[in-house]
DNA sequence: GTCTATACGCCGATAGAC
DNA sequence: GTCTATCGGCGTATAGAC
């Protein structure tokens, strides 16, 4: 693997261990190269943590993207809260510190708010076909649909910083894993009580491993 | 008002304006004082973000904490999330770089986790007597209180980051108070549907100014 | 209480040899 | 592609005069 793939990779382990403020030296101590030889392949810092962005976005399209002719069952929704889990695990760094990255670089800023207009259309979509596939006592008003995923978002969003703040020591993966409970909650009173439980029963499996 | 008061004052609006990083040169400057006269009045930085929290965990007591023989009507409970509103927008800075404080400062993180301990257990409680007051089509589950609470505090303590990640431009007041409407709506569900208007509409009331 | 001046450390980034 | 060496800027905090 060469040089610049590595360092990404090693920009995203030590942000998540020691958070967003690791220097680009290091980086370069972490792989054991200088600081010039990480210089000559990106042009600063910002183009690392870019980059980043960009995996980020793939792996959650992959997680989040609701295929057209599906229905949305239970087994398909669990799915989306551990893929959910895992990402935000894989990249918790960035969901920690996404304040601070964006304020030093308006073109992350730019990127990042795409990254989240397009993330809370694919959880609305999902909160939308939930509903209409197994729908529960209350329904939500039209207006509602949206600041539900607005709601969700930003709790799933939040998650890693909360843990962080909360927790003296590093967080555990399965601190992480305990948002998406908290997050099917805030489902729960729009969904049918047996999809419902299938949904979370479903969500314990696959975060067991 | 001494100098020791202004400082306090000058970081509040600093911070809010520009963020955390705000150095204490720039504190200074603002008030026009000298560096070395802000460093006789405080040991170091921390303790002026030591403080600041002190006067953020007044203000919220004052807002959060329910008198034992009061019923908790749906005037009450809007002035808990105008109040909180209120709070939100005086330490907005606070709310949106507490991870970062808290890094820098082990004093201040312990601070910070009675802090939320605190709200949480004062939210949880507002909550079940809301509940207890008017309950909706759905109740809770005994477990749920908690952590419908946990998720009413992190929306509310997330806002002005997302907020501030979002907008380029720094963000209006009502951007923040458009966080109480996505709380409420969280209550919805567990709340009689007479009640939850009643609070909206007097939040609204409130909020208007 | 308030000032001026400055030490100290850290980090991002570049120059130029190999 | 990779290295060593170093510049320049910034921010906290202190020393010591007034």
């Amino acid at each position: 693997m060469g040089n610049r793939e590595r360092i990404i990779d090693a920009a995203i382990e030590l942000m998540n261990r020691s958070g967003s403020a690791v220097g680009t030296n290091q980086m370069a101590e972490h792989l054991s190269i200088s600081p010039g030889n990480l210089y000559y392949h990106f042009r600063n810092r910002e183009q690392i943590v870019r980059e980043i962005l960009q995996r980020l976005r793939c792996d959650l399209d992959a997680v989040l993207e609701i295929e057209a002719d599906q229905s949305l069952d239970a087994s398909r929704l669990a799915d989306c809260f551990a893929g959910g889990a895992k990402v935000l695990w894989k990249y918790r760094f960035f969901f920690s510190a996404s304040l601070e990255l964006v304020t030093r670089d308006e073109q992350l800023a730019e990127a990042y708010r795409d990254f989240c207009a397009r993330g809370i259309d694919q959880v609305e979509k999902a909160f939308r076909r939930a509903v209409a596939t197994a729908p529960g006592r209350l329904s939500p008003a039209s207006t509602e649909n949206r600041m539900i995923a607005v709601n969700l978002w930003v709790l799933w969003t939040s998650w890693p910083r909360y843990v962080d703040v909360l927790r003296a020591e590093p967080a555990g993966e399965s601190e992480i894993f305990r948002s998406q409970h908290h997050l099917s909650l805030m489902l729960k009173p729009y969904l049918a009580p047996d999809y419902y439980t299938a949904v979370v029963t479903h969500m314990r499996e696959l975060m067991r491993r």
